[in-house]
DNA sequence: ATAACTTGACACGGGTAGTGTCAAGTTATA
DNA sequence: TATAACTTGACACTACCCGTGTCAAGTTAT
């Protein structure tokens, strides 16, 4: 087996990170929202959007690697009129995703952006045989695999992610 | 989109790397065959096994990488009973899908594991899947997905591979 | 008005990965 | 058998990647 080798950065008696766990909602350390989405009235949404430094505390990751992220094209968070970044709840999910993958497994940008795209066309694949099993005897087959497939990968994935 | 970088040694005027393809039979480049496999009287294979210096020739390759690869567990080429090392076509194949990770995806040796896994994993789930589906509808969609899949991800497997 | 923040650009440093070198041992050929 | 050619494993060197620190200029909030 590949060994990956330390970790970057020798933090001398850091705090090891939490476990490898995407959370689907936002936890308490989410306060200070900063500004709130449009409330759309038939979406009754509660989530709002983070200024750069409140979702690099939330991540716990360096200002400048998400806006470096940005650059290279991994994520894409919206803009305030003045020009400033708004993360989302989603960019915030795809983001410790993207922190797993290269703090975890090691990866770098280019295999997390590989990564990416992975999962998306797997949820894509996963709900057209779905669809297309549904009534056969593969009807629970589908997503039993693609969970399996998933978990084999040391991929942490809620359903509908990324 | 990400950019990958430049590639990892200017060469000056170097010659361009062939097409991504990978050959699913021995080229005329191997020659100099070193030793043959212990011939199977019912199993009539033509395949040899090479060296590692005909490896290298073969996979315009560094016969340190290939000694690299295999102590990080990439590769595990069989060994003559003087320790030279051997490597089957399985193994030249595998070395050309990790060369093109490396070279035209730009991966690093962690996201060359982690695909490694994922097709093994792939072709496990299309044969599971292909054997469940027989006689159903869902006959032939799980082989298009897969080749789709495949595609997308800039991945040139021939079905069958690592 | 002023403090706090964001933005974009640049630079620095640790780590990765491919390659070069070398002594010791093995294989092949004369 | 003698010798040339090769392989092995170890070590070192170098280019490049990636996270992080810094800073001036502009924006936001108190």
């Amino acid at each position: 087996m590949y060994q990956r080798p330390h970790p970057k950065v020798s933090d001398g008696a850091a705090a090891p990170r939490p476990a490898p766990v995407i959370p689907l909602m936002p936890g308490p350390l989410a306060s200070k929202r900063v500004q709130m989405e449009p409330q759309v009235e038939t979406e009754p949404v509660v989530q709002g959007v983070y200024v750069i430094s409140v979702a690099a505390r939330i991540l716990e990751m360096h200002p400048q690697t998400l806006r470096k992220y940005e650059r290279l094209g991994l994520i894409n968070p919206g803009r305030s009129v003045g020009m400033l970044r708004l993360y989302s709840w989603e960019d915030i999910r795809k983001l410790y995703l993207i922190r797993h993958l290269v703090e975890n497994l090691g990866f770098n940008l280019a295999g997390v952006e590989f990564t990416l795209t992975l999962v998306n066309q797997l949820m894509q694949m996963q709900e057209r045989m779905s669809g297309a099993a549904k009534g056969t005897p593969l009807e629970g087959q589908v997503e039993q695999e693609m969970t399996h497939l998933l978990h084999t990968l040391n991929l942490p994935l809620d359903s509908g992610s990324i």
